[in-house]
DNA sequence: GTAAGATCTGTAGCAACTACAGGATCAAGG
DNA sequence: CCTTGATCCTGTAGTTGCTACAGATCTTAC
Protein backbone atom coordinates (compact mmCIF):
# COMPACT_ATOMS: atom_id res chain seq x y z
CA UNK A 1 0.00 0.00 0.00
CA UNK A 2 3.01 2.36 -0.67
CA UNK A 3 2.31 4.64 -3.21
CA UNK A 4 3.30 2.55 -6.24
CA UNK A 5 2.83 4.81 -9.00
CA UNK A 6 5.57 6.89 -8.43
CA UNK A 7 9.13 6.31 -8.05
CA UNK A 8 9.89 8.23 -4.32
CA UNK A 9 13.11 6.07 -3.12
CA UNK A 10 16.03 7.66 -1.29
CA UNK A 11 14.56 11.28 -1.80
CA UNK A 12 16.42 14.15 -0.89
CA UNK A 13 14.21 16.95 1.33
CA UNK A 14 14.47 19.13 -1.72
CA UNK A 15 12.60 15.82 -3.70
CA UNK A 16 10.34 15.40 -0.98
CA UNK A 17 9.23 19.16 -0.66
CA UNK A 18 8.44 19.24 -4.48
CA UNK A 19 6.88 15.46 -4.32
CA UNK A 20 4.63 16.83 -1.67
CA UNK A 21 4.32 20.40 -1.92
CA UNK A 22 5.23 21.09 1.41
CA UNK A 23 8.21 24.20 2.07
CA UNK A 24 11.64 22.86 2.12
CA UNK A 25 12.20 24.12 5.89
CA UNK A 26 9.19 22.98 7.06
CA UNK A 27 9.94 19.45 6.40
CA UNK A 28 13.01 19.96 9.30
CA UNK A 29 10.40 22.02 11.21
CA UNK A 30 7.53 19.04 11.81
CA UNK A 31 11.03 16.48 12.47
CA UNK A 32 11.61 18.59 15.16
CA UNK A 33 8.15 19.02 16.79
CA UNK A 34 7.60 15.05 15.95
CA UNK A 35 5.27 15.50 13.41
CA UNK A 36 7.90 13.85 11.05
CA UNK A 37 10.42 10.57 12.26
CA UNK A 38 13.86 11.38 12.65
CA UNK A 39 14.55 9.68 8.84
CA UNK A 40 18.03 7.67 8.12
CA UNK A 41 20.80 9.58 6.97
CA UNK A 42 23.75 9.26 4.44
CA UNK A 43 27.24 8.91 6.15
CA UNK A 44 27.33 13.02 5.57
CA UNK A 45 24.49 13.38 7.36
CA UNK A 46 22.44 14.14 5.17
CA UNK A 47 18.38 13.39 5.07
CA UNK A 48 17.26 10.14 3.10
CA UNK A 49 13.58 9.87 2.44
CA UNK A 50 11.46 6.82 1.11
CA UNK A 51 7.85 6.33 0.06
CA UNK A 52 6.20 6.39 3.95
CA UNK A 53 7.92 9.51 4.50
CA UNK A 54 6.01 11.10 1.47
CA UNK A 55 2.67 9.06 2.83
CA UNK A 56 3.55 10.98 5.99
CA UNK A 57 3.81 13.98 5.06
CA UNK A 58 0.98 14.19 2.87
CA UNK A 59 -1.22 12.86 5.39
CA UNK A 60 0.10 16.03 7.85
CA UNK A 61 -0.58 18.46 4.88
CA UNK A 62 -4.01 17.14 4.22
CA UNK A 63 -4.63 17.70 7.74
CA UNK A 64 -3.57 20.75 7.70
CA UNK A 65 -5.52 21.92 4.74
CA UNK A 66 -8.63 20.81 6.87
CA UNK A 67 -7.36 23.36 9.62
CA UNK A 68 -6.28 20.32 12.13
CA UNK A 69 -3.79 22.46 14.70
CA UNK A 70 -0.45 20.63 15.05
CA UNK A 71 -1.49 19.47 18.56
CA UNK A 72 -5.06 17.49 16.70
CA UNK A 73 -2.40 16.03 14.00
CA UNK A 74 -0.42 14.96 16.57
CA UNK A 75 -3.23 13.20 17.77
CA UNK A 76 -4.76 11.80 14.46
CA UNK A 77 -0.92 10.54 14.40
CA UNK A 78 -0.79 9.21 17.53
CA UNK A 79 -3.89 7.37 16.66
CA UNK A 80 -3.06 6.02 13.65
CA UNK A 81 0.47 4.79 14.74
CA UNK A 82 -0.53 2.86 17.95
CA UNK A 83 -2.27 1.20 15.16
CA UNK A 84 -5.73 -0.12 16.98
CA UNK A 85 -7.50 3.11 16.65
CA UNK A 86 -11.21 2.58 15.63
CA UNK A 87 -13.84 4.73 13.01
CA UNK A 88 -15.41 6.20 16.19
CA UNK A 89 -12.05 7.50 17.29
CA UNK A 90 -11.24 9.31 14.49
CA UNK A 91 -14.64 10.64 13.90
CA UNK A 92 -14.44 12.03 17.21
CA UNK A 93 -11.82 13.97 17.03
CA UNK A 94 -13.26 15.24 13.78
CA UNK A 95 -16.24 15.99 14.98
CA UNK A 96 -14.41 18.29 17.47
CA UNK A 97 -12.41 20.01 14.90
CA UNK A 98 -15.83 20.60 12.98
CA UNK A 99 -16.77 22.31 16.17
CA UNK A 100 -14.33 24.65 16.22
CA UNK A 101 -14.61 25.16 12.12
CA UNK A 102 -17.93 25.82 12.68
CA UNK A 103 -17.26 28.46 15.69
CA UNK A 104 -14.96 30.03 13.05
CA UNK A 105 -17.29 30.71 10.72
CA UNK A 106 -20.25 31.72 12.81
CA UNK A 107 -17.61 34.08 14.35
CA UNK A 108 -16.42 35.48 11.27
CA UNK A 109 -20.21 35.92 10.00
CA UNK A 110 -21.13 38.06 13.22
CA UNK A 111 -18.31 40.12 11.93
CA UNK A 112 -19.21 40.35 8.03
CA UNK A 113 -23.28 41.19 9.31
CA UNK A 114 -21.71 44.19 11.72
CA UNK A 115 -19.07 45.29 8.74
CA UNK A 116 -21.17 45.22 5.77
CA UNK A 117 -24.20 46.67 7.34
CA UNK A 118 -22.21 49.54 8.34
CA UNK A 119 -20.15 50.01 4.92
CA UNK A 120 -23.48 49.95 3.36
CA UNK A 121 -24.30 53.24 4.97
CA UNK A 122 -21.59 54.57 3.79
CA UNK A 123 -21.53 57.56 1.65
CA UNK A 124 -18.28 57.18 0.19
CA UNK A 125 -18.10 61.44 0.31
CA UNK A 126 -15.25 63.36 1.34
CA UNK A 127 -16.62 64.49 4.50
CA UNK A 128 -15.34 63.30 7.84
CA UNK A 129 -18.68 62.12 8.85
CA UNK A 130 -18.96 58.09 8.67
CA UNK A 131 -20.63 55.44 9.88
CA UNK A 132 -17.79 52.83 10.08
CA UNK A 133 -16.30 55.62 12.33
CA UNK A 134 -19.14 55.93 14.47
CA UNK A 135 -19.25 52.03 15.02
CA UNK A 136 -15.88 52.24 15.87
CA UNK A 137 -15.82 54.94 17.92
CA UNK A 138 -18.91 54.54 20.78
CA UNK A 139 -19.70 51.16 19.32
CA UNK A 140 -23.44 51.76 18.01
CA UNK A 141 -24.34 50.74 14.54
CA UNK A 142 -26.06 52.56 12.33
CA UNK A 143 -29.56 54.35 13.10
CA UNK A 144 -27.45 55.75 16.45
CA UNK A 145 -27.12 59.14 15.52
CA UNK B 1 -18.21 63.91 23.76
CA UNK B 2 -16.35 62.56 26.73
CA UNK B 3 -17.46 59.49 28.55
CA UNK B 4 -19.76 61.69 30.70
CA UNK B 5 -21.78 58.56 32.49
CA UNK B 6 -18.29 57.49 34.79
CA UNK B 7 -15.94 59.08 36.49
CA UNK B 8 -12.74 58.27 34.87
CA UNK B 9 -10.47 60.95 34.87
CA UNK B 10 -6.66 60.53 36.81
CA UNK B 11 -6.96 56.47 35.94
CA UNK B 12 -4.85 53.63 36.75
CA UNK B 13 -3.44 51.21 34.49
CA UNK B 14 -5.90 48.60 36.11
CA UNK B 15 -8.56 50.99 36.45
CA UNK B 16 -8.28 51.31 32.28
CA UNK B 17 -8.37 47.47 31.96
CA UNK B 18 -11.84 47.32 34.26
CA UNK B 19 -13.14 50.28 32.43
CA UNK B 20 -12.65 48.72 28.58
CA UNK B 21 -12.20 44.97 29.29
CA UNK B 22 -8.85 45.02 28.05
CA UNK B 23 -5.97 42.60 29.16
CA UNK B 24 -3.65 44.59 31.62
CA UNK B 25 -0.76 43.72 29.96
CA UNK B 26 -1.90 44.40 26.83
CA UNK B 27 -2.47 47.81 27.45
CA UNK B 28 1.19 48.26 27.49
CA UNK B 29 1.90 46.55 24.70
CA UNK B 30 -0.55 48.49 22.58
CA UNK B 31 1.81 51.99 24.03
CA UNK B 32 4.95 49.76 22.87
CA UNK B 33 3.51 48.85 19.61
CA UNK B 34 2.19 52.84 19.19
CA UNK B 35 -1.40 52.18 19.44
CA UNK B 36 -1.60 53.93 22.53
CA UNK B 37 0.13 57.24 23.32
CA UNK B 38 2.78 57.16 25.72
CA UNK B 39 0.16 58.58 28.96
CA UNK B 40 1.48 60.87 31.44
CA UNK B 41 3.11 59.49 34.28
CA UNK B 42 3.06 60.29 38.43
CA UNK B 43 6.68 61.24 40.21
CA UNK B 44 7.43 57.86 40.51
CA UNK B 45 6.53 56.62 37.74
CA UNK B 46 3.33 54.93 37.06
CA UNK B 47 1.12 55.98 34.07
CA UNK B 48 -2.04 58.13 35.09
CA UNK B 49 -5.05 58.00 32.26
CA UNK B 50 -8.22 60.11 31.26
CA UNK B 51 -11.39 59.68 29.31
CA UNK B 52 -9.21 60.27 25.96
CA UNK B 53 -6.72 56.99 26.66
CA UNK B 54 -10.40 55.51 27.50
CA UNK B 55 -11.81 56.02 24.11
CA UNK B 56 -8.96 55.43 22.46
CA UNK B 57 -8.65 51.85 23.73
CA UNK B 58 -12.16 51.45 23.40
CA UNK B 59 -11.77 52.50 19.41
CA UNK B 60 -8.95 49.38 19.31
CA UNK B 61 -10.26 46.97 20.90
CA UNK B 62 -14.18 47.41 18.88
CA UNK B 63 -11.85 47.60 15.82
CA UNK B 64 -10.30 44.56 17.36
CA UNK B 65 -13.22 42.65 17.53
CA UNK B 66 -14.49 43.48 13.98
CA UNK B 67 -11.30 41.67 12.99
CA UNK B 68 -8.85 43.99 11.87
CA UNK B 69 -5.26 43.53 12.28
CA UNK B 70 -3.14 46.05 14.25
CA UNK B 71 -1.50 46.90 10.61
CA UNK B 72 -5.01 47.74 10.01
CA UNK B 73 -6.28 49.87 13.15
CA UNK B 74 -2.95 51.83 12.92
CA UNK B 75 -4.10 52.86 9.50
CA UNK B 76 -7.26 53.25 11.02
CA UNK B 77 -5.55 55.64 13.86
CA UNK B 78 -3.24 57.38 11.74
CA UNK B 79 -6.11 58.24 9.47
CA UNK B 80 -8.67 59.72 12.25
CA UNK B 81 -5.04 61.41 13.83
CA UNK B 82 -4.64 63.21 11.05
CA UNK B 83 -7.71 64.99 11.54
CA UNK B 84 -8.70 64.86 7.74
CA UNK B 85 -9.69 61.77 7.34
CA UNK B 86 -13.17 61.19 4.34
CA UNK B 87 -15.69 58.66 4.92
CA UNK B 88 -14.34 57.65 1.66
CA UNK B 89 -11.16 56.88 3.07
CA UNK B 90 -12.67 54.69 5.80
CA UNK B 91 -14.78 52.81 3.69
CA UNK B 92 -12.11 51.66 1.61
CA UNK B 93 -10.31 50.44 4.03
CA UNK B 94 -13.72 48.67 5.45
CA UNK B 95 -14.08 47.11 2.39
CA UNK B 96 -11.05 45.97 1.97
CA UNK B 97 -11.15 44.17 5.13
CA UNK B 98 -14.68 43.04 4.62
CA UNK B 99 -13.12 41.35 1.86
CA UNK B 100 -10.10 39.48 3.73
CA UNK B 101 -13.19 37.93 6.47
CA UNK B 102 -15.71 37.00 3.42
CA UNK B 103 -12.30 35.20 1.80
CA UNK B 104 -11.65 33.58 5.44
CA UNK B 105 -15.71 32.41 5.63
CA UNK B 106 -15.27 31.04 1.94
CA UNK B 107 -11.99 29.01 2.88
CA UNK B 108 -13.29 28.00 6.48
CA UNK B 109 -16.45 26.95 4.68
CA UNK B 110 -15.18 24.80 2.09
CA UNK B 111 -13.28 23.21 4.50
CA UNK B 112 -16.71 22.33 6.30
CA UNK B 113 -18.10 20.89 3.20
CA UNK B 114 -15.57 18.09 3.23
CA UNK B 115 -15.27 17.65 7.44
CA UNK B 116 -18.84 17.34 7.58
CA UNK B 117 -19.49 14.90 4.25
CA UNK B 118 -16.56 12.91 5.31
CA UNK B 119 -17.55 12.62 9.20
CA UNK B 120 -20.94 12.13 7.82
CA UNK B 121 -19.66 8.74 6.28
CA UNK B 122 -18.51 7.58 9.56
CA UNK B 123 -19.78 4.16 11.14
CA UNK B 124 -18.48 5.11 14.07
CA UNK B 125 -17.75 1.60 14.60
CA UNK B 126 -14.72 -0.36 16.34
CA UNK B 127 -12.96 -0.87 13.19
CA UNK B 128 -10.31 0.95 12.14
CA UNK B 129 -11.90 1.62 8.91
CA UNK B 130 -12.44 5.14 8.67
CA UNK B 131 -13.48 7.86 5.99
CA UNK B 132 -11.99 10.63 7.35
CA UNK B 133 -8.62 8.51 7.88
CA UNK B 134 -9.36 7.63 4.07
CA UNK B 135 -9.58 11.43 3.13
CA UNK B 136 -6.10 12.10 5.29
CA UNK B 137 -4.44 9.62 3.77
CA UNK B 138 -5.42 10.02 -0.17
CA UNK B 139 -7.23 13.30 -0.53
CA UNK B 140 -9.83 11.28 -2.45
CA UNK B 141 -12.94 11.59 -0.58
CA UNK B 142 -15.73 8.91 0.07
CA UNK B 143 -16.80 7.07 -2.70
CA UNK B 144 -13.49 6.41 -4.19
CA UNK B 145 -12.96 3.36 -2.36
C1' DG C 1 40.28 20.81 -9.51
C1' DT C 2 37.17 24.15 -8.70
C1' DA C 3 33.08 26.63 -8.46
C1' DA C 4 28.17 26.63 -8.02
C1' DG C 5 24.57 24.77 -5.80
C1' DA C 6 22.34 22.07 -2.14
C1' DT C 7 22.40 20.64 2.49
C1' DC C 8 23.54 20.98 7.32
C1' DT C 9 22.90 23.47 12.00
C1' DG C 10 21.05 26.86 15.16
C1' DT C 11 18.60 30.82 15.67
C1' DA C 12 15.60 34.96 14.78
C1' DG C 13 11.47 36.75 12.89
C1' DC C 14 6.16 37.21 11.93
C1' DA C 15 1.13 38.32 14.52
C1' DA C 16 -0.92 39.58 18.65
C1' DC C 17 -0.78 39.04 22.59
C1' DT C 18 -0.05 36.84 27.59
C1' DA C 19 2.56 35.82 31.56
C1' DC C 20 6.21 35.76 34.52
C1' DA C 21 10.32 37.34 37.58
C1' DG C 22 12.21 40.55 40.47
C1' DG C 23 12.07 45.01 42.16
C1' DA C 24 9.74 49.62 43.56
C1' DT C 25 5.67 51.92 45.33
C1' DC C 26 1.11 52.62 47.17
C1' DA C 27 -2.86 52.20 50.57
C1' DA C 28 -4.73 50.55 54.76
C1' DG C 29 -4.62 48.55 59.41
C1' DG C 30 -2.57 48.41 63.91
C1' DC D 1 4.90 55.39 62.24
C1' DC D 2 5.43 51.07 60.39
C1' DT D 3 4.39 46.94 58.35
C1' DT D 4 2.08 44.13 55.19
C1' DG D 5 -0.15 43.00 51.12
C1' DA D 6 -1.72 44.68 46.79
C1' DT D 7 -0.45 46.98 42.84
C1' DC D 8 2.75 48.93 39.80
C1' DC D 9 7.18 49.05 37.18
C1' DT D 10 10.58 46.89 33.75
C1' DG D 11 12.36 43.52 30.57
C1' DT D 12 11.94 39.22 28.73
C1' DA D 13 10.07 34.57 27.44
C1' DG D 14 6.33 31.86 25.89
C1' DT D 15 2.41 30.81 22.61
C1' DT D 16 1.19 28.71 17.18
C1' DG D 17 2.86 27.42 12.82
C1' DC D 18 5.71 28.19 10.26
C1' DT D 19 9.56 30.90 7.29
C1' DA D 20 14.06 32.71 6.53
C1' DC D 21 18.56 33.69 7.43
C1' DA D 22 23.88 32.99 8.42
C1' DG D 23 27.75 30.40 8.20
C1' DA D 24 29.62 25.91 7.56
C1' DT D 25 29.96 21.68 5.05
C1' DC D 26 28.96 18.66 1.13
C1' DT D 27 27.73 17.20 -3.56
C1' DT D 28 27.70 17.77 -8.41
C1' DA D 29 28.87 19.32 -12.94
C1' DC D 30 32.25 20.94 -15.90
Amino acid sequence: MINDHAPASDLKRSDLAKLTGCNLETIRYYENVGLMPDPPRTSSGHRRYGPAHVERLSFVMRSRDLGFTMEEIRGLLTLVDRGSHTCAEVERMGRRHLDVVRGKIHDLQAIEVVLAGTIACCTGSNTPDCPLLDVLNDGRSKSAR
